[in-house]
DNA sequence: TGACAAAACGGAGACTATCTCCTTAATCTC
DNA sequence: GAGATTAAGGAGATAGTCTCCGTTTTGTCA
């Protein structure tokens, strides 16, 4: 029989792993930023100067490194939710402050809103949880509105995000203007018919 | 002075040119069924048993083949207008049905919303010809509805194409079930807001 | 039909990006 | 400081795009 091992104290991480994680997230959000979520990531290793490999050890796929990044901004999303949540007592103009806030997070880097709608699908994306979370959000908002009759008792929260997605992915390349946009969001809001 | 050089007849197409080109069509058809819109070029050269530059020469970009493709749909886009426009009397219903053909025409291959979107913001693309004559149409039929008090008068024609584009990218992952798709197609008729 | 010129083909290879080992270096613990 | 361990670095395997240029095919016309 083997001596039972003594349990190993697991060791403080280190000093050097934590600084190029720091640094290797600062890099990537102004790669990101820049240059959109498809930047190289072989790119954003050199200028952090480090090696491929060690990026891909913090970050093994950039959706992973686009979820930490999206940690910070996170906070900030839930804590605006808060404050509709306190401030705004018509539920319609709570939804809507919320959908808006949401298309101002997406926004955050150029061609963001695909890899969250890959993450809502598959699920096993880093970024999924995030989603999740805030598609709950949306059908809390939602859920509100629909009691006091103000919005459509078919509407769906996931839909509802989805939709958010959809109108920045088509600002990303397509909207020239602010006045196209603010059309996308009034359609999205009334749609496009009239009864007749 | 040097001989005026007589004219040269220019000569006919080479056979193999055609054949080549025909054949590059069918098997690039068939990869973009499969795979989407972001299919590899080369593989679908190899596939076709011929060398890349031979692809590349016929279509020198992934949007060339694309828009060669789609060609064929195109005319059956275009005798679906002027079916809707001979049978329909009910100017909303027809712009419905108008987008509804939209919707089915880009959802030809996964992916196809993006190089559309793209072609639209660019102008340069051999798909910005098709996408702008398709814009058109629908700035008729929204024409149409608005004068007969049936769409609201703000909307435009553009944006509305961007929208069917926008729910066929959202479907081309996102949506498992048909619902979702109905839902969605219903938030953007009638929008998710009741007047208060 | 054969010879010439023009047109088109083929595929090696340059370039870029992703991602993985495995060797080397830095850091922690005692 | 010595030893154990964790992390870094970077060459290189793989895959996709796209180009260039020597070779082959085809059309034309005597």
């Amino acid at each position: 029989m083997t001596e039972p091992p003594a349990v190993a104290r697991p060791r403080r991480t280190r000093a050097d792993k934590q600084r190029n994680r720091a640094h290797i997230l600062e890099v990537a959000e102004q790669f990101f930023a820049e240059q959109g979520v498809s930047a190289s990531l072989d790119a954003i290793a050199k200028r952090a100067g480090i090696g491929p490999g060690t990026l891909y050890r913090h970050f093994p796929t950039r959706e992973a490194l686009l979820a930490a990044l999206l940690e910070a901004r996170d906070e900030e999303l839930v804590a605006r939710r808060d404050a509709i949540v306190r401030e705004e007592n018509d539920s319609a103009r709570a939804l809507e402050q919320w959908l808006e806030a949401l298309d101002i997070w997406v926004s955050a880097f150029d061609g963001l809103p695909d890899p969250l709608r890959d993450a809502l699908t598959e699920g096993t994306s880093p970024l999924a949880m995030t989603c999740q979370g805030f598609v709950t959000t949306t059908e809390q908002f939602l859920a509100a509105a629909q009691r006091d009759g103000r919005a459509q008792p078919w509407v769906r929260g996931r839909e509802l995000f989805l939709s958010v997605l959809a109108t920045a992915w088509v600002r990303g390349a397509a909207l020239a203007d602010e006045s196209s946009a603010r059309s996308m969001r009034a359609v999205l809001r009334s749609g496009w018919a009239l009864p007749g």
